[in-house]
DNA sequence: GGGTCCCGCCAAACG
DNA sequence: CGTTTGGCGGGACCC
């Protein structure tokens, strides 16, 4: 569809060539011939990722995939000081992060802001604004990587009930602006649960992804073409027949497509050491416990039995848990609304 | 009848 | 106040 478009040939062949520093949003927009609110939601999750930072006001910088490994050890963290492996149903833990360890340079994971002078544990500010921010795809995004990083013997909790139809509706929809974004970058793929036929994401995690250059990078091969068997990522070309193809269209370097070593890759695949060297260096002096950046950076691949699949209703009955959670800790010393 | 997701209204956030 | 940013969901489209 209109965003595998824009990501694939638009922002990746403008702006992953190796020599974009900034991008404006406008710029962006016009170039593309799409009207402004789209991108925002584009930037919003490639920014969750690290592929993009924010600078200022309408500026974003291209950090391109190598960032995202960086981002990603630290999602990883998170994810599993949070419980986003253990969840059962209640406890989970708001956890607000807290950081200060390492603010690198992702703006939502850390979330900081807030002037609120509340200091040390959460900020818990919790009020519209709190309210907001937990509803963003940028949030949304990352929890959905999470789960990827994090989760073993994945989510399969309780997928009973107690979700209200009606939000997890609009959750859903959200999920699918992500999964687009993140498919489009390659960082997960679309497929189907084993037995149920439900659609369902495996993560790819940023193999092949070279840093600027893109000299090759396996996002080209399959970006206007199916993905072996499912075409249900782009089978565009539809009611898409938006304008913005006039430009779009000059997309002709698929002529490579060889579908690499993606197609079996949750097997006991070696992790694709990328480039993992800068960062190692720079400032993880802690290396962490078993894993090092290399397994983390290259590919988590989850090896659990169910290769890293993960049915979608399984992936929003984790966001409503965690919402709902904080919903009564909202509730709770706030009135809001 | 359900999965996908385009489109754009309109409200927070920010000058 | 105007502008930027982006939740949110109706409803179209394809199964």
């Amino acid at each position: 569809m209109l965003v595998i478009m824009l990501i694939n040939h638009g922002f990746l062949s403008l702006y992953n060539q190796g020599n974009v520093e900034t991008i404006g949003l406008d710029d962006a927009a016009t170039r593309l011939g799409v009207e402004r609110r789209r991108i925002y939601d584009i930037v919003n999750v490639l920014e969750s990722v690290g592929v993009l930072a924010r600078k200022a006001k309408n500026r974003y910088s291209w950090k391109g995939f190598g960032g995202v490994p960086k981002t990603l050890q630290q999602l990883r963290e998170e994810g599993l000081r949070e419980n986003f492996n253990t969840f059962n149903g209640n406890n989970y833990v708001k956890v607000s992060d807290d950081d200060e360890d390492e603010k690198i340079s992702n703006p939502i994971t850390s979330q900081n802001d807030k002037p609120n002078p509340s200091s040390v544990t959460k900020s818990s500010t919790a009020s519209k604004t709190d309210n907001r921010k937990e509803k963003s795809l940028g949030l949304l995004t990352q929890n959905f990587v999470k789960l990827f990083l994090c989760s073993n013997e994945a989510a399969k909790i309780l997928l009973g009930d107690a979700h209200d139809p009606s939000m997890m509706r609009t959750k859903v929809r959200r999920l699918y602006d992500i999964a687009n974004v993140l498919s489009s970058m390659n960082f997960i793929e679309k497929t189907h649960h084993p037995e149920s036929r439900k659609s369902a994401f495996r993560w790819l995690g940023t193999r092949g992804k070279s840093d600027n250059g893109s000299a090759y990078s396996s996002v080209l091969n399959e970006s206007n073409k199916r993905i072996f068997g499912t075409e249900i990522t782009n089978t565009s070309f539809k009611r898409t027949k938006v304008d913005l193809e006039n430009e779009v269209d000059k997309s002709n370097f698929e002529q490579d497509l060889r579908h690499s070593s993606k197609n079996f890759q949750f097997g006991p695949f070696a992790p694709v050491t990328v480039s993992v060297s800068k960062f190692g260096a720079t400032q993880n002096s802690t290396v962490k416990q078993g894993h090092d950046l290399e397994s983390l950076a290259s590919t988590y691949r989850p090896q659990y039995h169910n290769q890293g699949i993960f049915p979608l209703r399984d992936l929003f009955v984790h966001y409503v848990e965690a919402w709902k959670s904080w919903c009564s800790e909202v509730a709770g010393r706030t009135r809001y609304n």
